[in-house]
DNA sequence: TTAGGGTTAG
């Protein structure tokens, strides 16, 4: 800065800092934070909140915690909204234990609870199986003066139906209704997803029906748990219709819908249906990602497809999807289903196109192995020199193949 | 002349 030229201020320096947050330059932001310190200009309140909240908008907790903890340490009063952020961001990563502690801290530094926090906190008691701390936070919030919404029960109704309590759940609905708290599709989908597991997949269909006459649409989301629970009940005709007319009625189709559907095709063995469901898939452009390519790949591999599997995933290279645990899925499908000499012959074939690194590979037969309660093979393997000492100078040949573990 | 949060999936 030039002699006699106007400095910049802490307001100037937070200004600039909240410029980079939010072109996505949250790094270069916090050097700035080092810059004002070297000028012997103090970082304020702003200047911590709005790099936290440019982590909290990137997942970063840990780097929010680090921010809180400076803050704290500098004596700053730390405002609500930064509790706010750490719990909720604590909560979105499942840390319960963590999120309940800092609520403590919240309120013991004199400030107030807030629908977002009470919210968070019951979705992660839910969330982590704790039904019963979710709803106690739930009577706090009400003592607490805050009117929960729709969003509250949402959250308090999801938890529900995860640990299979749909009695209470459908009691949350029928409260809501009657007491004109609207809900939301959100809301909607936990509660068709949650009957649809239970098996009661005819009430499902009564909510989605409903939800639609009370002028909400259903979303993606609510066909995709009632196309999922029409499966789990062994209506897949009825899915495939649901699947029509979900595009009829301009919702469009998902990677999950997909999932769904070929999961099903191949446990009920319509494997070219299933074949022909991803094709469908990569045509209409979506991207799929692991969990869809297991069903593919496991329905391929236990109905004696391993190559086309294989093929498959080699297509999907070149659009820029790749599959990290691919091989271990189907790896793992075969060893379950016993059929070991095919998950050797698989291995091999990963390694011989250098596909894989062969010590990878060995520990992964070696984990879907045990896993599938074949420990003599697994402790063969352990013993033995297949898959290891191979590297790409020396010739194939000389390596000993997974296939000589099942050869005699 | 500066910071703003919560719910749904295979």
């Amino acid at each position: 800065m030039k002699e006699g030229g106007i400095k910049p201020d802490v307001v100037t320096y937070n200004t600039l800092i909240k410029g980079y947050c939010k072109i996505g330059k949250t790094r270069k932001a916090t050097e700035m934070v080092r810059e004002m310190e070297v000028i012997n200009l103090e970082p304020d309140v702003v200047t911590y909140m709005t790099i936290m909240q440019a982590c909290y908008s990137e997942g970063d907790v840990d780097c929010c915690l680090s921010l809180y903890h400076e803050m704290e340490d500098k004596g700053f009063q730390v405002p609500s909204h930064c509790y706010t952020l750490l719990i909720c961001g604590l909560c979105k990563t499942g840390k319960v234990l963590e999120a309940y502690a800092l609520f403590e801290n919240m309120l013991r530094n004199g400030c107030k609870g807030n629908k977002a926090v009470y919210t968070a906190l019951i979705d992660c008691y839910g969330k982590s199986g704790n039904s019963d701390g979710a709803l106690r936070l739930f009577e706090r919030m009400k003592m607490d003066g805050i009117e929960p919404d729709e969003v509250t029960y949402g959250a308090i109704v999801n938890g529900l139906c995860k640990s299979g309590r749909l009695e209470e759940a459908l009691g949350y609905f029928r409260f809501c209704n009657e007491n004109a708290v609207v809900v939301n599709a959100v809301f909607y989908s936990s509660l068709i997803d949650g009957l649809g597991k239970a098996g009661r997949v005819d009430e499902a269909e009564k909510v989605f029906d409903e939800m639609a006459e009370k002028g909400c649409l259903p979303d993606s989301y609510c066909y995709n748990a009632l196309i999922d629970g029409l499966c789990k009940c062994g209506r897949i005709a009825d899915a495939l219709v649901l699947f029509k007319r979900m595009e009829c009625d301009g919702c469009e189709h998902t990677v999950y819908t997909f999932t769904i559907l070929i999961s099903e095709l191949f446990r009920v063995h319509r494997n070219e249906e299933a074949v022909k469901m991803w094709d469908l898939m990569i045509d209409k452009g979506i991207t799929p990602n692991v969990a869809c390519f297991r069903a593919l790949s496991i329905g391929m591999c236990l109905s004696g497809k391993v190559a086309r599997a294989c093929k498959v995933l080699d297509e999907l290279a070149p659009m820029g999807v790749v599959l990290e645990t691919a091989y271990e899925d189907m790896i793992g499908a075969l060893c379950k289903a016993g059929r070991v000499k095919e998950a050797c012959k698989l291995a091999d074939g990963i390694v011989d196109r250098g596909r894989e690194i062969p010590g990878k590979i060995r520990t992964v037969m070696i984990h879907s192995l045990r896993k599938a309660g074949n420990a003599d093979l697994a402790i063969k393997l352990m013993h033995s020199k297949i898959g290891i000492g191979y590297d790409r100078m020396r010739s194939v040949k000389k390596r000993v193949k997974f296939q000589t573990l099942v050869d005699n």
